[in-house]
RNA sequence: GGGCGCUUAGCUCAGCGGUAGAGCACUCGCCUUACAAGCGAGGGGUCACUGGUUCGAACCCAGUAGCGCCCACCA
């Protein structure tokens, strides 16, 4: 046994790195395909290469992290494996800003030197990314990292992208999508944030006299491409007008009007103006009635419509034409500030634009089935359950995705064209034939995450890995990706994997928030960086402080005080490990008969393994809020401040009983250090190698839970034993008696099994034998049991009387309730007989109170 | 416009049918030799509101108000 000179307090940095190189170095975080154990795997959700790892990250990995290391410690085969993902758009337009500080474009470097330099700049941020994960103390399986454009991930890509274009599932049409006319690329919905804006609701008279209809829209501009007035088939106010042309102000062009089901007759006018270039809904009106489509806008949203209004942002289009309207006295009436829903890129919050392109689509309709059926039939359990709802929502009712950006950081579409027009799909060992040219654009960077699962694992080769951690154990992630990514995997996973789900579990949490619940954001200035803490608290304050918070699919809210708190509970583990070491706590020697033990030594043994129970239980439903506040409060409440200073009693006995206390403190020491390694890995690791001179808690079994140890009699009394405890201190604290000064007692403890804690009493409450006279006493009791206090003389009478005036209206309030309770015929009659029981033991228990403490009021001196 | 959730101590939350809890903050007393990043004691809540079900409701049901989140092609 080694005493290691621990120092009083605990400093992180001191054996954070090094603990985690040896980790590392030892190879316990790899991976062993061909070895023994359940696999239970887990695949990192990859963090965008952009930027560095923030708070919700920290979260993230905390929980996987927790999972993984205590399957470790149970004896799995365990793969965490790591990566990070290209991130297309967002990555790509970090580095344009990047360039664009030197007053450059991408397409000052052209295509091939802009690429190079993402992958340089990928490298750089990479790196940091990768060290913030080794500080959180991450224990992923390094040997087996990925990114999501590294060669095998690219050749996953390409093999997929091969097989659902010739299963009919990939295609090109010519449709309305999402179109940022900065970025100048397509986008999915999910990239499209839609906020509440402030616009001009205008209504615009078409036509002239009898032959006019008037129509709203919030997008004037847009009237220079109309091809047609839409009205709802049944309504009457128009049917005369179906059929008919009316004339496009401005323009002079004739157009139609049409009856369609779309139009809502309640809406504005009930007329509503069609622009099948520059509208979802326009657009399907178009297909459906054979109507032309004028596109008037370029891809920089600048208007190209001939007239006064060509050249034109359409921003400045909109008044323009607004004015131009007026001029003609066309505008009917005008509605501002009108609030309604705009569509923005998620990466550059610019107004999204509704364009007519050829892109490249999905279906899902048959993947977003199998994707929705997999969590129905209970194949991927979604954790919590509630949130599963919002997955069928989603998959559902899911569009078409548009898969191709016009990008260039990207896995670009593996599809040629030939000279006369030919498209072929180029498999991934296919060369295309001469002259073909690769269409230029690449793919949404979510297409090569939702391979993640299988593509990091080898796929599409069978490799021993995929077969043996496929499908993952759980999926851990924030609920606001559910469908961005999940969903999504799922899709593809169940596509590629002949039908098998990508993980049998997926478990969501929430997002990190401020103390006051608000969410964090560098303009709110209440961003915490995760670095921060873990140089000033430690990573395993860190991890702790979000532990502490997680519940399934809930926000958690943190703040420096709460680091702090968490800080000092690793502090506490330090020095109740240091007060074992310095007291000779052994692991060496096995656990006594509990015939030998103390009812100290077994109530605190049968708290642990309740405790242990407990905490599996909460792992069971990834309550790590719960499993934190275990351990936290056996630790702090029971371990610490109780069992401690019992230890310390008992070892003051010497011999046998000394030698078995130091046995039992090492032993219950020993396995709450390993309960706790999962959630704070670092100042585990320092203290069990210490205590047991083992090489590392990261390999040590987790403990078992062994119901033998369960022992409610000793709980019982030294529950009892505390409330006495407890009681005396109260008087002592009311009395103000310093908690030095040492007070004469005697103790009537009624030959009950208390009396066998007298000595402990005595010493915890600092009494003495008492002396041959009593000038004033008090007499403290719980339940049977009594202290009698002999103060000397020094009893403040006011604070005496006080104390009980207060504990014997607390007690007649009591005594009131429950013998109503006890007087109503209905409870009595239908009220469960354990109820009953209770409600006459504290009507006992009131009613001996209240005859006690009017005693001791009697008894006080008076004056 | 749909859907979901929340409202419990100053703050963040747990409890989800039988005596209102935790952490932090607050008050008082202590350097009681593992720990002052600590120890002991204490104060603080008509569990949003209104009805209902029940012997009994913070907990179940209905409605009201406020807050939040997600989804959405009503011009």
């Amino acid at each position: 046994m080694t005493t290691p000179d621990l120092p009083t307090q605990y400093a992180p940095a001191d054996v954070e790195t090094r603990s985690y190189e040896r980790w590392v170095a030892e190879g316990y975080f790899t991976a062993d395909v061909g070895g023994g154990g359940e696999p239970y795997s887990i695949v990192l959700p990859p963090p965008n290469v952009t930027g560095v790892l923030h708070i919700g990250h920290a979260l993230d990995h905390s929980i996987q992290d927790v999972l993984i290391r205590r399957a470790r410690m149970r004896g799995h085969q365990t793969l965490w494996l790591p990566g990070m993902d290209h991130a297309g758009i967002a990555t790509q337009n970090v580095v344009e800003r990047e360039l664009a500080k030197q007053g450059l474009s991408r397409h000052d470097l052209g295509r091939e030197a802009f690429v190079e330099r993402v992958w340089q700049w990928k490298e750089e941020s990479g790196g940091r990314i990768l060290g913030q994960m080794a500080k959180l103390g991450d224990s992923v399986d390094w040997t087996r990292e990925r990114f999501t454009m590294d060669d095998g991930l690219s050749r996953a890509v390409q093999t997929i992208f091969k097989h659902l274009f010739d299963d009919g599932l990939i295609y090109r049409a010519e449709r309305i999508i999402n179109w940022c006319p900065r970025c100048l690329t397509a986008l999915s919905d999910i990239e499209v944030d839609h906020s509440d804006d402030e616009g001009e609701l205008i209504s615009i008279r078409y036509g002239e006299g009898d032959a006019s209809i008037v129509v709203a829209t919030t997008r004037a501009e847009t009237m220079l491409g109309d091809t047609a007035v839409a009205v709802h088939p049944s309504d009457e106010r128009y049917a005369h007008l179906v059929g008919t042309m009316v004339e496009l102000p401005l323009t002079g062009r004739m157009i139609p009007v049409v009856a369609d089901e779309h139009v809502d007759p309640s809406f504005g006018t009930g007329a509503v103006k069609v622009t099948p270039a520059h509208d979802p809904n326009d657009f399907e009106i178009g297909r459906r009635h054979g109507l032309p489509s004028l596109t008037i806008m370029d891809e920089r949203a600048v208007v190209t419509a001939h007239g006064p209004f060509q050249g034109l942002d359409r921003f400045e289009a909109r008044p323009a034409v607004v004015a131009a309207l007026r001029a003609e006295g066309r505008i009917v009436a005008e509605k501002r500030p009108y609030l309604h829903a705009v569509g923005h890129c998620s990466r550059c919050k610019t107004v999204v634009e509704p364009r007519l392109s050829l892109q490249w689509f999905v279906n899902v309709q048959p993947l977003a089935k199998a994707a929705g059926d997999a969590v129905r039939d209970g194949r991927t359990r979604v954790h919590p359950p509630e949130l599963a709802k919002r997955y069928f929502d989603w998959v559902d009712d899911m569009h078409d995705w548009c898969i191709s950006r016009q990008l260039w950081w990207g896995h670009r579409i593996p599809v040629w064209y030939g000279p006369e027009g030919e498209v072929l799909c180029v498999g991934p060992d296919e060369e295309p034939p001469p002259g073909y040219t690769q269409d230029p654009d690449v793919l949404d960077t979510w297409f090569s995450s939702a391979l993640w699962p299988f593509s990091t694992l080898g796929w599409p080769e069978r490799t021993p890995e995929l077969e043996r951690f496929y499908p993952t154990t759980v999926l851990v992630t924030g609920y606001d990706i559910l469908f961005f990514w999940v969903a999504r995997m799922m899709m593809f996973g169940l596509y590629a994997m002949d039908g098998e789900t990508p993980f049998r579990t997926v478990a969501l949490h929430g997002m990190v928030r401020d103390q006051f619940g608000k969410k964090m954001s560098k303009s709110f200035g209440n961003v915490v960086d995760p670095l921060d803490w873990i140089e000033r608290y430690g990573a395993d304050a860190t991890r702790f402080t979000l532990l502490r918070g997680a519940s399934p699919g809930s926000d958690v809210a943190i703040s420096e005080d709460w680091a702090a708190g968490s800080r000092n509970f690793c502090n506490k583990i330090w020095n109740a490990t240091r007060f074992a070491l310095l007291n000779g706590a052994t692991v060496a020697s096995p656990l006594p008969a509990p015939g030998d033990l103390t009812v100290a030594d077994r109530w605190i043994l049968s708290r642990l393994h309740t405790v242990i129970g407990a905490v599996d239980t909460a792992y069971e439903d990834f309550e790590f809020a719960k499993i934190s506040d275990q351990l936290y409060h056996f630790a702090w409440d029971e371990v610490c401040d109780w069992y401690v200073e019992l230890a310390k009693i008992q070892i003051a006995e010497g011999g046998d009983r000394a030698e078995r206390t130091r046995v039992v403190l090492g032993h219950v020491l020993d396995a709450l250090l390993r309960l706790l390694h999962p959630l704070m890995p670092f100042v585990t690791e320092e203290l069990w190698r210490a205590l047991t001179a083992r090489p590392s808690v990261v390999v040590a079994s987790w403990p078992a839970l062994d119901a033998s140890y369960a022992d409610p009699a000793a709980e019982r009394e030294i529950v009892a034993v505390q409330e006495l405890i407890t009681e005396v201190r109260r008087f002592r604290s009311d009395q103000g008696l310093k908690p030095g000064q040492r007070v004469a007692a005697r103790l009537s403890l009624d030959g009950s099994a208390l009396a066998a804690h007298e000595g402990a009493m005595r010493t915890l409450l600092r009494l003495d034998a008492p002396g041959p006279t009593f000038s004033a006493t008090a007499r403290l009791a719980v339940g049977t049991s009594a202290v009698e206090l002999d103060t000397a003389g020094a009893i403040d009478v006011a604070a005496e009387r006080k104390r009980l005036d207060k504990d014997l209206a607390a007690a007649r309030k009591e005594a009131a309730q429950v013998a109503a309770k006890l007087a109503n015929e209905q409870f009595m009659a239908k009220a469960p007989d354990d109820v009953v029981t209770k409600v006459r033991a504290r009507a006992a228990q009131a009613d001996a109170d209240i005859a006690r403490l009017e005693a001791q009021l009697a008894a006080l001196p008076t004056g």
